[in-house]
DNA sequence: ATAAACTTTCAGTAATTTCTGAAAGTTCAG
DNA sequence: CTGAACTTTCAGAAATTACTGAAAGTTTAT
């Protein structure tokens, strides 16, 4: 793998952005090399490019395979083993926000869903108990929603979003599309 | 502030996934302790309930008040600061995905654009342009359209998406609907 | 001006996370 | 079965991040 300047910059900067995206540097790293490279690449290529031990970069490719973004790909007569992107980049963002949605949302999904149960023991539970109800309202929303966005696929989920302002139109003649249908409030 | 069974265990949680949220252990467990209380609430108080030193309450508090999150509440005739939740529950997701997206995207797109200014200079750096463009257009429309979202304000947001499968429904419409505006592709 | 009641800052320490590299594991050719 | 070429694991080291508490700062009352 040939780090031309260009490549370095980009690749440095996805492992700063790592750890916001939900992984490490290293990790980051690991993920723009293989996605910027025209060609799979093996472990101790990453290895060397990166200047990383071969341990490291051995986990890494492990936690990019378990969030589905990297994947192997076996070359006919070659002992070694060898990298590329899970897929293409609209497909790898899809797969960081599910993968994401998993960590972030679903657990609190489950505890709040437990605390709501619980009956409130006076007025400062109740209280609280209700600002509970109305986070897992909306995180239950936003996961329905999100999960809808995903069942369009991609063309549809396009157009939609280059739709832009069009959307405010749309809502307001909804009603008279969709009779009978969610009319909410 | 009393720390009831059920406030301990949702601040805790909280606290859990402040990390993933984009804020620490602490972060999290303060933030959670404002918006459950149903009064406002010392930093003294604060301190005491977490069981952290003052000046991790204070650093805390600050790093809330940049993210918006949570607000001084002034109480006449008391030399104490008092803090609140810097608005309801949908404001604060709100603002939780704004400042994200200016952390996690903002920065990326910028350099992005710098590195397509650059005249690639070979078929390897043409290929990883090709690339970071997609990735570049990508980012650009997610933004656009949350963007977008956040203009419909609250309500028509709500609409759309308690709106579930209808989006699919209604996109076949659009053309019908919106005559010359928008045709995609 | 002083003191009391509070807040913030920050150097040093503690906790957590990440990384290395040696050892153990796997696969395959001969 | 043996050894070469590779991979993974994991204990300890290094790096990073978070926390404490004492000192300095601020505000208000007297």
């Amino acid at each position: 793998m040939k780090m031309t300047p260009l490549i370095t910059s980009a690749v440095m900067h996805f492992g700063e952005m790592g750890s916001r995206w939900g992984f490490n540097r290293t990790v980051g790293q690991i993920l723009a090399l293989i996605v910027l490279a025209d060609e799979p690449i093996s472990a101790q290529e990453i290895a060397d490019a990166l200047n990383i031990s071969r341990g490291n970069t051995s986990m890494g490719l492990k936690e990019l395979q378990s969030w589905r973004l990297v994947k192997q790909h076996l070359v006919p007569g070659e002992r070694r083993e060898f990298f590329i992107a899970g897929g293409d980049i609209w497909t790898l963002a899809n797969r960081v926000f599910e993968e994401r949605r998993k960590r972030e949302i679903d657990p609190t999904m489950s505890l709040l869903r437990d605390l709501l149960l619980d009956t409130p023991a006076n007025k400062t539970e109740a209280n609280a108990q209700d600002k509970l109800n109305e986070i897992h309202d909306l995180l239950e929303s936003v996961t329905a929603w999100s999960q809808e966005l995903q069942n369009l696929g991609p063309d549809k989920l396009n157009t939609l979003m280059k739709l832009g302002s069009g959307v405010g139109r749309m809502l307001e003649l909804k009603d008279k599309l969709l009779p009978g249908k969610n009319s909410v409030n």
